[in-house]
DNA sequence: AATGAATCTGACCAGATGGTCAAATCTTGC
DNA sequence: GCAAGATTTGACCATCTGGTCAGATTCATT
């Protein structure tokens, strides 16, 4: 209902008022301020991923960005708006991996690299590794769909492929769909609980050898034993 | 500066007013009311594990709970206060299945216990794992004392413990602490990406071939394949 | 230097929200 | 059945927050 009004009257209000995604694209043809684009970007990510969206506080976006607040509005006209950027934004980065685990890959070499790159994301990126689980621990309102969609299609390609590789022996019987999960879980869990790992072991991913440490221990966990 | 006003106002205001904790003790000897604080700690449980502790509506919880928002305010007079009590009461359950992993057990089964028990949590309780993975998450401002101690004193210990059976031989050699991350990890992914889980395998840990499937999973990677 | 568009700002507002309070109602022990 | 305490409620408030707006400032172009 409020909803409803607000757009009613935004919409009245200026016929000419181009939406968020218009104005992105004349900015860009024209000049700057695509920096503040990113900055806001930026500081969005780090705070939606602290605060969640609900405790997220537009003037502390802005703030980390260096702008006032309604300059903020002036390129993310609502919070909602600001939020779905950062979300796709981020969505792009994070499914490239899985990508590169091909039919002509050597199954063992293609995990190892799976499991090395996204725990490098862990380590780089924590930030968006927590900002999805935010997301999807809300049951993804936002992403629901492409989670249904792309995702699913994606997965359901890479199970195929592991299904065949495991009959062929070049990989040890498992579910491929729990397997996965066990892949994306036991590397975003360095990124997400990181303050829980930090408490009890005094290290971060950060630490060379714990990040070694880390790897080795999924690799087992994944391929069996080094020379199954 | 706020929080300081509020709490000398609130100290001014009646000598006599007691405590969250100390009314919940004279309540308690008295009569009745207990069940609205169970019903309280579970609406609440509910909601902040969807909404985190910003997004979490004081009205949304006491609706849910039947009673009126100052009524609820009568039992835990802030919104800190409920969750902190929502915190604990969960905590407690959380750490029992890790202190049953005994110097005595049999590794191999008290690893499979340990596992088939956590991941009967994650499907019985998903809104307590995702309360504590929002807590985590946020940095743990509240729970973090307790990490650091009380479940850093118990992890370091079955540590040990692990480390010794490995050396034994009764158990694949594993870092120990990572072993422990990953359980934690794929067990609790079941419960807090639940809507991810389900969107790509249309399942969730309620269709017990699924949670069959999955704890199988899980421990083949701890323990190595069936007789190793 | 003039012009029009893009960018930025301070002041402001309406609604939501955590929390208060005085008074009403219910229980219990006597 | 009644006093004293426990519980519940409706009305209320101060503050916070997302968002608006009219106008100022900057910028690219001619």
């Amino acid at each position: 209902m409020a909803v409803a009004r607000t757009t009613m009257k935004r919409k009245a209000r200026k016929v000419a008022t181009p939406d968020t995604e218009t104005r992105a694209k004349t900015r860009a043809k024209t000049r700057g301020g695509e920096a503040n684009v990113e900055r806001i970007l930026d500081a969005a990510l780090s705070v939606f991923a602290m605060d969640g969206f609900a405790g997220a506080r537009i003037d502390a976006i802005a703030d980390l960005a260096g702008l006032s607040k309604p300059n903020l509005l002036y390129y993310f006209r609502t919070k909602q708006d600001l939020y779905l950027a950062v979300l796709k934004r981020t969505l792009d980065m994070w499914l490239v991996p899985l990508a590169r685990i091909e039919p002509q890959s050597d199954p063992r070499a293609a995990l190892t690299d799976y499991i090395t790159t996204k725990l490098e994301y862990a380590r780089d990126h924590p930030k968006a590794s927590r900002l999805f689980a935010i997301e999807v621990m809300r049951g993804a309102p936002v992403l629901g769909q492409v989670l249904q969609d792309d995702l699913k299609q994606q997965v359901d390609g890479k199970v195929t492929l592991l299904r065949r590789w495991m009959a062929q022996g070049r990989l040890p019987r498992r579910d491929p769909h729990h397997l996965i999960f066990m892949i994306w879980a036991t590397t975003q869990h360095y990124a997400d609980f990181s303050t829980q790992v930090e408490a009890i072991t005094g290290r971060t991913l950060d630490h060379p050898a714990f990040f070694t440490a880390a790897r080795q221990s999924i690799l087992d966990a994944v391929l069996g034993p080094a020379q199954e």
